[in-house]
DNA sequence: GTTTAAATTTGACATAGATCAAGTTTGAAC
DNA sequence: GTTCAAACTTGATCTATGTCAAATTTAAAC
């Protein structure tokens, strides 16, 4: 079990961008690199901006330590969550095709990521095999991920089931890195997770407390305990 | 505008499979591939089953004609539509990372699809840079067009705004092969798209209904054509 | 520690969607 | 064409979630 201490990061083993970041790292030595090509570990505050919607693609990330919301904003400027990103997962990536972000990448509490030039690594690429046979694997995975992902929520309403899913969603996804397949610190808030969710908070903190009611889980301030995996997964499955 | 006859296939031109196809062909002629490398236009009937949920990894098929829908068994055997496939997007290519498909791809009407061996195909991408590459950026557009899909659905809840968004998103998928980005032949019952949007086939009835009271939509029989694109954008948007 | 604003919970009522039931329409098989 | 089953629509009621308001807890700033 590892050491849940928020200034710790997640091993660069565990961190997806690691199959094209080390390459990177190995070429250095032998090729003319600049030096913005990777930068590792840059910290950011809460509410930092990575980059914004429609800002032009520049570099991918991978988030090293705290978490990361995905915002678009719609015509009546009400801000949507359409995506969390953990330590080891990628930020950016999906701009590789449209050449544009097409969200905005915003910080909660202190975080850090580590930051891949696109133009290094494409034309790193050329020269070096290795590094698109993992950009290949590292984007199946990804697809992988995200078809998971959608599925946990599409065609879901119950609000029981969609609080039940992403527990198990964010759960499962922070397990290699919290050590724990059944608690996590809650690293965002009741706001956030209803917004992404497409509730209300008051509906929200209601499934909470009826959640807790029924022994299905414990919450202790930041921290939340599955206590029945089998009956939330049932609810989720729903 | 093309010809909707539904004998007619979506051009390889407008294939997302094309650009890792059409090197295998060219290969074949310089490289000893075996001949079950690549199968075109393999015709399918209604209910036909691609793959099974959980079933290994041994092709990706790229959709020629027709509509397939991807399902999931639950635990108390009812089946949910996950995704819908039409004319030029891909099935399976997300079971490149885990090697087993995680959804069960069936037939809506008569279809078919062209088929590309994933061992061939790998082993030839050692050969043929130009196929990794074109995998690469073939992966990015399928990571765009997940993303996409996960917003159009993701915080939706009201009917109105899961069916705006879903007629929105098929039209959009299909314009390039259609030739219109304002109707669509419907190619999935209303049992379905309930099914997939987590309504109830009476609720999504109604706003059928009042879609066609409120001159948003026309529909006659299985054809639809929006009236009103902005305000079904607006209802969308929401 | 105290103060204070923000986050969360709870209550009361309104409303959208689910459910159950009964039509009506459509289209395939004959 | 006719028949029939499947697909779709509409109506009446019930229930879950939204809405608005107020109370309570939490945690940040001092």
């Amino acid at each position: 079990m590892q050491n849940k201490d928020k200034n710790n990061f997640v091993e660069c083993d565990d961190c997806s961008m690691n199959s094209v970041c080390q390459p990177l790292v190995t070429a250095k030595q032998s090729i003319n690199l600049s030096e913005s090509y990777l930068h590792r570990r840059i910290a950011t505050k809460t509410n930092y901006i990575l980059f914004n919607q429609s800002d032009p693609l520049t570099d991918i990330y991978a988030v090293s330590s705290g978490t990361f919301k995905l915002c678009q904003q719609t015509d009546d400027n009400t801000e949507n969550i359409i995506g969390l990103r953990f330590p080891g997962e990628l930020i950016g990536e999906d701009a590789l095709y449209l050449k544009t972000y097409n969200y905005t990448a915003i910080a909660i509490g202190d975080s850090s990521v580590c930051k891949v030039s696109v133009e290094q690594m494409t034309s790193c690429g050329q020269l070096i095999p290795e590094i698109q046979q993992n950009l290949i694997e590292l984007l199946s995975r990804q697809s992988y991920v995200r078809q998971r992902n959608f599925q946990a929520y599409i065609g879901k309403k119950s609000a029981d089931s969609l609080l039940a899913a992403f527990l198990l969603n964010i759960i499962e996804r922070n397990a290699s890195y919290t050590g724990s397949d059944t608690s996590i610190e809650l690293p965002i808030n009741r706001n956030d997770i209803a917004n992404f969710l497409g509730l209300r908070s008051e509906t929200l903190s209601r499934v909470f407390s009826k959640f807790q009611k029924d022994q299905l889980i414990q919450v202790k301030g930041k921290k939340i305990v599955l206590l029945s995996q089998d009956k939330i997964i049932k609810l989720a499955d729903f």
